[in-house]
Order: C-alpha cells, then sequence, then structure tokens
DNA sequence: TACGACACTTAGGACCCAACCA
DNA sequence: TGGTTGGGTCCTAAGTGTCGTA
C-alpha cells in the first residue's frame, strides 16, 4: 500500500485499508471478484416476483424500538480542494440540527417485527402462459380499458394457478369490445394481474421505431466562418461540427482546456485535407458569427406569432401520438424517450476527460429494432437499413445503438408509467421492504465482523456500516481515464477521508470529502463507533448481501433508509391541527431530510436571491396590510378580513421557508426514484391532503398502481 | 473465476411554457 | 401586455447490478 495515508497513521489499524491507488485494486480482485452463481441467481429471480403483499398486513403495526441518531456535527466550511460544485454542497451538507430536530445526514432505524409479519411472497406471483406461442393482440387495450372488478386488492392464493392469458382472464379479447367502451375513464390496473415467470418481459411487442434526428441543415452563405482573420468556406461535414462549437460559445465548457482540445481534435477528423492543412489552431478559429446566428434563430423562435407556434406543437404532438406509443402484450403503452440522440459535441459531467469529443450522428445502419416476429415492423427511413431487427422478450427494451464517446449502448424504453417499469420499481419497494424485517440481524452481523481477525471481513463490514449509515453508494470500479474521477463507498481512496480520535468535542470521527456520481461533492464529518476508525473494502459486496437476504444489494439500502426516513419523519413532523400549507410543508420537510441523507443537490436557482427578496417584500407588505385590519377592525369588526389575511401572510411565510430550506436541496430524485410511493399516498389518505398537492400528473401516472393500493394505514 | 458486454436505474441541468404580476 | 418565475418535461450522462463466456 503506497498511498499517503501518514497523515491517519496514528487512527489507522495495521490491518486496515482505504483504497489508496487505483493501481492497487488489482492486488485484491483475486480475492474478492465478483462471483456468479447462476443457479441462484435463477432461483432468486423466480422468488424475487413474490413478495410480501402489505394489504394483509396493514393491520399490524410495526413498533419502534430504537432509534439510533447520528448527528451530523460537521459545520466546518472546508478545504478548497474541489471547486466550482463544491461550494454549493459546501454549504448544504453540514447543516445544524434543525427545529425539527433533524440533522443531516439523518438516520431513523427501526427494529425488525417478527418474520412472521411478512407473509410468503405468493401474492404478487403471476404467471402467463409459457407455450403460447401465437400472442397476437386481437384487440389493443388504451389506457382506459376496462379491467374486471375483482376487489380491492388480490388476494394472497388467489393467482397460484397460472392464468390462461390475460384475454382469457378478462374475457375482453373475445367479448369485450363494448365494454372498453362503457367505461373510457377507468386505467388499466396492470398491479391486479399476474406477471410472467418465465423472465420474459412480453410477449408481444409493436412500435414504429425511432424518430430519427433532423439532417444538417448547411448554413446560409451570409453567415461566415473566418481562421486567422480571413473568411473561410467550410465543407458541410466540418461546418455541422464547427456550429456545435458555435453554440456552446456562451458556455463555461468552450473555454475548458480538454473540452477544446477534444473538440479540435474530432473536428479535425471531420475535415477535407485542405482544411485541415489549413486549420490548425483553434484559436485563430472565429465561430463568432456562427453563434449570432444561432442566437438570432433562438430569438425568432421565442418571437414567432402564436399561430407558428401552433403549428410547432401540433406537429410534436403528431410525431408523438405516431412514434410516441408502442403496443405491449394488449395495451398502448408510451414510450420515455422515442427520439434518436442528435448530434453534437459531449458534455460529460465534472472534470470529464472526453468533454467536447465529437457523438457523431446515429444512422439506421447503426440502429437495432426489438419487437415481436409477428408485429408490424418499423421501417427504416427510405434507402436505409436498420443495423438489425431483433424479437428478444428477454428484455424491455424498443431500440438500441451504441454511442461514439465511451461505446456504451443507448436505449429507447418505456415511460415509467407503463407496466413493465412498473412493476420493477414495485418489486424495488418490496425488496426494500424485506430489508426492513431483517436490516437489524444484518447491522449486528456487520458490527460483530468489525472484531473479525480477517482484514477482508472488517473492511467489508466496514462498508456496509457506511452504506447503511450513510446511504453511500456502493463504488462500482470505473476504467481510469475514461470518466470523471468519481468515487463511491467501495472505491473510496485515503484522499477522500479523515480520521480523527477526537472533533468537534465528538469521539471517533470520520471525514468524508469526495466527488460522487455526477461530480456532486459529498462532504460528512461523522462520529462512528470506536471499533469503525479504519478499514474500507475495496471490492463487490453484492455476493455477501446476497447471501444475507435475498435480492439484498448495496443499494437497497438506500432506498430502504430512504424509504424508512420519510415515513419516520412523516410521523414526526405532521401534527393533526395544522392547516393543509403546514402540512405540505412538513411533508417536504420529511422529504427533505432524505433528499440530504441521500445527498441529492442541484445547483442554486440563477435567480434565487431576487425572488427571495420579491416574497419577502410581499410578506413585509402583507403585515402591514394586516395590522391596519387588525387597527380597523376594532372599530368596524371586519373580523372576516383579519383571519383571511392572517392565513394569507401564513401561506406566504410558509413558502419563504420552505423555498430557503430547498434552495441547493433537490426533492425531485428522492421523491421518484427513493421513496415508497404508497408511504406518501397514505399520509395523503389520513390527513386529507390531495394527492396533487404531493404528486403531480406524471408522478401520479408513475405511482398509479400505489395510488390505487394504498390505504391510509399502509406502513412500509 | 474474471471480465466485458449488456440492461436498466438514478441523476442534474437545460429548456419550455403557463401562471402570475406590475 | 410584456416580463418574470417556477414547475414540469426533456435530455442524456453516470451510476448499479447481472449475465454470458472463455
Amino acid at each position: 500500500m503506497s498511498g499517503d495515508h501518514s497523515h491517519n497513521d496514528s487512527q489507522i489499524d495495521s490491518g486496515s485499508r482505504v483504497n489508496d491507488s487505483h493501481k492497487h485494486k488489482d492486488k485484491y480482485k483475486d480475492k474478492e471478484h465478483k462471483h456468479k452463481d447462476h443457479k441462484k441467481d435463477r432461483e432468486r429471480e423466480k422468488s424475487k416476483y413474490g413478495n410480501s403483499d402489505h394489504k394483509e398486513f396493514s393491520e399490524k403495526k410495526h413498533r419502534e424500538k430504537e432509534r439510533i441518531k447520528h448527528e451530523d456535527v460537521s459545520t466546518d466550511r472546508h478545504k478548497d480542494k474541489h471547486k466550482e460544485k463544491d461550494h454549493r454542497k459546501e454549504e448544504i451538507k453540514p447543516k445544524k440540527e434543525k427545529e425539527n430536530g433533524f440533522a443531516s445526514p439523518h438516520r431513523v432505524k427501526t427494529e425488525p417485527d417478527n418474520d412472521h409479519f411478512y407473509h410468503s411472497p405468493k401474492s404478487l406471483k403471476r404467471q402467463r402462459d409459457n407455450d403460447e406461442t401465437e400472442f397476437k393482440p386481437k384487440k389493443i387495450k388504451l389506457e382506459n380499458d376496462r379491467v374486471d372488478k375483482k376487489g380491492k386488492k388480490r388476494k394472497q392464493d388467489e393467482d397460484i394457478k397460472p392464468k390462461k392469458t390475460q384475454k382469457n382472464k378478462k374475457g375482453e379479447v373475445a367479448d369485450g369490445k363494448k365494454k372498453a367502451k362503457k367505461e373510457p375513464e377507468e386505467k388499466w390496473k396492470w398491479w391486479e394481474e399476474e406477471r410472467a415467470t418465465d423472465g420474459s418481459k412480453w410477449r408481444f411487442l409493436e412500435h414504429k421505431g425511432p424518430v430519427m434526428a433532423a439532417p444538417y441543415e448547411p448554413l446560409p452563405s451570409k453567415v461566415r466562418f473566418f481562421y486567422d482573420g480571413k473568411q473561410m468556406k467550410l465543407a458541410p461535414q466540418a461546418e455541422e461540427v464547427a456550429t456545435f462549437f458555435a453554440k456552446m460559445l456562451d458556455h463555461e465548457y468552450t473555454t475548458k482546456d480538454a473540452f477544446r482540445k477534444n473538440f479540435f481534435k474530432d473536428w479535425r477528423k471531420e475535415m477535407t485535407s485542405e482544411e485541415k492543412s489549413k486549420i490548425t489552431d483553434l484559436k485563430k478559429c472565429n465561430f463568432n458569427e456562427m453563434g449570432e446566428y444561432f442566437k438570432a434563430q433562438s430569438e425568432a423562435r421565442k418571437a414567432m406569432t402564436k399561430d407558428d407556434k401552433l403549428k410547432i406543437k401540433v406537429e410534436n404532438e403528431r410525431l408523438l401520438q405516431e412514434y410516441g406509443f408502442c403496443i405491449m402484450d394488449n395495451h398502448k403503452e408510451r414510450i420515455a424517450n422515442f427520439r434518436i440522440e442528435p448530434p453534437g459535441l459531449f458534455r460529460g459531467r465534472g472534470d470529464h476527460p472526453k468533454m467536447g469529443m465529437l457523438k457523431r450522428r446515429i444512422r439506421p445502419e447503426d440502429i437495432i429494432i426489438n419487437c415481436s416476429k409477428d408485429s408490424k415492423h418499423p421501417k427504416p427511413p427510405p434507402g436505409t437499413k436498420w443495423k438489425e431487427l431483433r424479437h428478444d422478450n428477454k428484455v424491455t427494451w424498443l431500440v438500441s445503438w451504441t454511442e461514439s464517446i465511451q461505446g456504451s449502448i443507448k436505449y429507447i424504453m418505456l415511460n415509467p408509467s407503463s407496466r413493465i417499469k412498473g412493476e420493477k420499481d414495485w418489486q424495488k419497494y418490496e425488496t426494500a421492504r424485506n430489508l426492513k424485517k431483517c436490516v437489524d440481524r444484518l447491522r449486528n452481523q456487520y458490527r460483530e465482523d468489525w472484531k473479525s481477525k480477517e482484514m477482508r471481513i472488517r473492511q467489508r463490514a466496514v462498508a456496509l456500516y457506511f452504506i447503511d449509515k450513510l446511504a453511500l453508494r456502493a463504488g462500482n470500479e470505473k476504467e481510469e481515464g475514461e470518466s470523471a474521477d468519481t468515487v463511491g463507498c467501495c472505491s473510496l481512496r485515503v484522499e477522500h477521508i479523515n480520521l480523527y480520535p477526537e472533533k468537534d468535542g465528538q469521539e471517533f470521527v470520520v471525514e468524508f470529502d469526495f466527488l460522487g456520481k455526477d461530480s456532486i461533492r459529498y462532504y460528512n464529518k461523522v462520529p462512528v463507533e470506536k471499533r469503525v476508525r479504519t478499514f474500507f473494502y475495496t471490492s463487490i459486496l453484492n455476493k455477501h448481501l446476497q447471501e444475507l437476504m435475498d435480492g439484498l444489494t448495496a443499494k437497497v439500502f438506500r432506498t430502504y433508509n430512504a424509504s424508512i426516513t420519510l415515513q419516520q419523519q412523516l410521523k414526526e413532523l405532521t401534527s393533526p391541527d395544522e392547516n393543509l400549507p403546514a402540512k405540505i410543508l412538513s411533508y417536504n420537510r420529511a422529504n427533505r431530510a432524505v433528499a440530504i441523507l441521500c445527498n441529492h443537490q442541484r445547483a442554486p436557482p440563477k435567480t434565487f436571491e431576487k425572488s427571495m427578496q420579491n416574497l419577502q417584500t410581499k410578506i413585509d407588505a402583507k403585515k402591514d396590510q394586516l395590522s391596519d385590519a387588525k387597527r380597523d377592525v376594532k372599530i368596524c369588526g371586519y373580523k372576516k378580513a383579519v383571519e383571511r389575511l392572517e392565513e394569507q401572510l401564513m401561506k406566504l411565510e410558509v413558502q419563504a421557508t420552505d423555498r430557503e430550506e430547498n434552495k441547493q436541496i433537490a426533492l425531485g430524485t428522492s421523491k421518484l426514484n427513493y421513496l415508497d410511493p404508497r408511504i406518501s399516498v397514505a399520509w395523503c389518505k389520513k390527513w386529507g391532503i390531495p394527492i396533487e398537492k404531493i404528486y403531480n400528473k406524471t408522478q401520479r401516472e408513475k405511482f398509479a398502481w400505489a395510488i390505487d393500493m394504498a390505504e391510509d394505514d399502509y406502513e412500509f
């Protein structure tokens, strides 16, 4: 271990190790490599489909037995090691404990109830026939499909036997045409139907293929490019790439060395040999006229007449209707991204070594189409061919291609509101709920493992402890130089942590300071249990986790801890006598607690200070009005007016608090990806909050399953 | 068992547009 | 009526985790 950890030596156990350099990773690979046990995987795949149906147990309550608070003692502004984004991080992460008793990162931990609480996973088990070779929809059900009512929830053992087919089950394909028309408002409740158990993702898939990027339109001749002060006409290929740069002139990217270097290198590849011999220095290139031209175009677009704007809208709508939906297993489903990514310059995040490289244009010849054999296949644009036409129902994607920067595969897939995504999401939260029932056992075990004689085990246990306690990401290995230098729990290196036997009056403090996903800084100082002063594990934990609980991986801890924190915070923060805005503030605060835990940040809005000022002005004005009204009430008795003003003032103040607290925190990511929506739905039902106050339309579509199935007593 | 390819989820920022306000 | 604001949507990068193969 050659790493520079001398500053920590006094605290570091002789067996300890933080990944000290990429070079040393390999050393550990031999021992801690990933394991594959296919048989086990298959078994897991099977059992995964059946998790507990919470409905069955909603009567039973979990008792909170233990609450471990990990206060965040960190308030220090820290070193300017990381620039840019770091500053915003700096201000939000080391939050002091707030009035709601919440400190970042907040932990609320509960003990598992007895295992009987969770029933066998039959209830979610659904099957499709495996032997049905010809599954062709005779009737396509739109979103407004009618679903036979069979009570609110499926019963525990109702689906043990495989249903013949969806159509048989509902009897709709054969005879249900009229029914479908009768109740057009009713949405398809896929969550009341059976699931495939054979690993297939669909039985029938038909779509129109992707919308290709618009072809390049050469610049009008009046828009000139100058090299070394002299006008120069570029051939279309080089010109197109030049316009990518010109469109970004106002962006900071174009000042960065790596961006310029990568761009210039790739641009030259697109030049004719004559252009290549002339254009040898990016500094001598003048793209200003191009830049101005695009600015003017965008201004013109903004200034278009209503009519012209409407025409564009109509055309977009037409494209959406034509390409934005597919037919999957009898149902029309929305596609998430049906457009092929247009060419441009790669905008990696953080200090990305490939920023500025040319993202080349994707042609039909690069595109793989996936659909049913017996569907109407999408046609490539005239005179072209798809790279491949595939019929793989073991995957969910409709279209794929390989991008030119990292060589990774891009996909067109379905919208979050689709059955295929919803089922997976539901299952994710069920796995997290399974973790809830054994989390204490796991916690006891990793604490035991800290004492292990084997360094490997100690490292693994400490990594798990931090993944659990701090909701860190796993931190998979990455190829050096291929992307920004970011890390997660298992790829932390010595320079990312400091250990203090005592700091700010606390014993055993670990200070984390590293760039995580998207180069978002993670800064945190945490007091830890004594034994945890030392070691980190450098390789994949998931094998171990899999042994501890079926379906358990490192990221399940994030989901679990996020959801349990929301539930706990909602209980703590909601007071029955609060009015609606105050309750929503409480919800947002609970949501915020999770966002802070998961380190979800955003750049403060550019107009933040100003908009806060405006709001304050309004508040002041309202206060004046109120005191005037209070004076008048004595004379004229307009009590109602005073009450109204008080309420208005309260609303404004709540709004200001909420906005201030939210300055650098992004709530959306946790809401969309980590919080079991049934917790929010139950909370809304319990307190009579309209669900629209918590979820917008898109979110309601995504979480339709949860809105339908969760009652006010749902327990995560 | 090691590794690369692949599939899919999670993520923040850009952009658009409707509501609101002066 | 024009400008501003902020929520919602789109975009696509950047993660996690699994699978197939040698």
